[in-house]
DNA sequence: GTCTATAACGGGATAGAC
DNA sequence: GTCTATCCCGTTATAGAC
């Protein structure tokens, strides 16, 4: 048996291999830096590992941030949908998703892809961006087209255009709370939408 | 007199002196690309210009990017007012704001800026986004009153909280339309808004 | 599998000639 | 004012040892 080392003490070690801690590592640094901003090297500090794991494991740093960014989508949908497939009026369970509790300043990890140069010059890290986004759109539509159906709502609503509405709001909450590093901008944003969708609501 | 040169056919060369078409080089660049993936060289290029002109004018990178940024959110503010300080009712103002002409795709010269690393670790970039988007807000919220004051809106209508979420649709659109790759997500966002805003209207 | 060494390249800025 | 040469550094990847 050979002598176990002393972990260093490191954010991303909670007894992963090499290859889980720099899929981590990577899907932190993309939420909080981007792609084209994130170094290789930046992970390889970060997941505790050196150059050659990274290399051995993936073709390069684009390769690493696809699958990273695939989990991190992942993540996002199953969050979403389960405050979207709960129990619940359709305007419960939008609510809900509107009022998940988020860390406004990160900010949306999937949407500030938008925003990154290299990703939208890259098909398949854009990819995963779209089809969750829209995705998401079309779960929020499922859910109104709901709470039309329960007489929840006017039936003169658009499910579809509500639906990008919604998802704009959290989009552009982060946007706002970012701008002036206050996370009670998202809060606001949020509450509006609600105050403008209770509104409506028989 | 000396023999005038032919113009190299460029898109920065209206006339415009060296250092203002810098300036006018880097407010494109931060636009379609942000300031993290903006180099001197494309600025130059993009310009016309050579190393030496841009540090004479300029300190730097840093220093040609505020001087950019700021007539970029000037544009942005004379813009919005535009629509907003406009002769009509309350509603009619939010909606002419909401329907403005945008490049969907090309997303928000301002907003995008909260999600480019470097801007948010360097105060001088950061603050005329803050300012710009904190204005944007007072001013939908200071319309929004109008229209409770005139009974075009009900009396519970939270004007500040309904100010950022009108100005969180549009900067929402911008990141659904961007990235889906199609400009009707931004129209979608802002059209269930107006209908929602239509939906409480008295 | 993981390590270190190396390399090719570009970013960002400076120096000094013109 | 503008030009070119030069510099230092970080990024991204490869090579080959262990």
């Amino acid at each position: 048996m050979t002598t176990q080392q002393p972990v260093p003490s490191g954010t991303y070690n909670h007894g992963m291999d090499t290859r889980e801690r720099l899929l981590d590592a990577t899907e932190q640094l993309l939420w909080e830096r981007g792609y084209a901003a994130t170094s290789p090297k930046d992970i390889l500090v970060a997941a505790h590992a050196g150059q050659g794991s990274m290399y051995h494991h993936f073709s390069g740093k684009q390769e690493l941030a696809v699958e990273a960014l695939v989990h991190s989508t992942g993540q996002l949908r199953a969050e979403a949908a389960g405050a979207l497939q709960a129990p619940g009026t359709a305007l419960d369970r939008v609510e809900q998703y509107l009022r998940r509790q988020r860390d406004s300043l990160r900010g949306c990890r999937v949407g500030r892809m938008t925003y990154d140069p290299d990703v939208l010059a890259t098909p398949t890290l854009l990819q995963p961006v779209a089809d969750t986004l829209e995705w998401l759109v079309a779960e929020l539509e499922r859910v109104i087209e709901e709470g039309i159906a329960a007489g929840e709502f006017p039936g003169t609503v658009d499910a579809r255009q509500l639906a990008f509405t919604v998802a704009a709001v959290v989009q552009g909450g982060y946007v706002l709370a970012r701008a002036g590093q206050d996370a009670s901008a998202f809060d606001a944003a949020v509450e509006g939408a609600i105050g403008l969708l209770r509104g409506i609501a028989a």
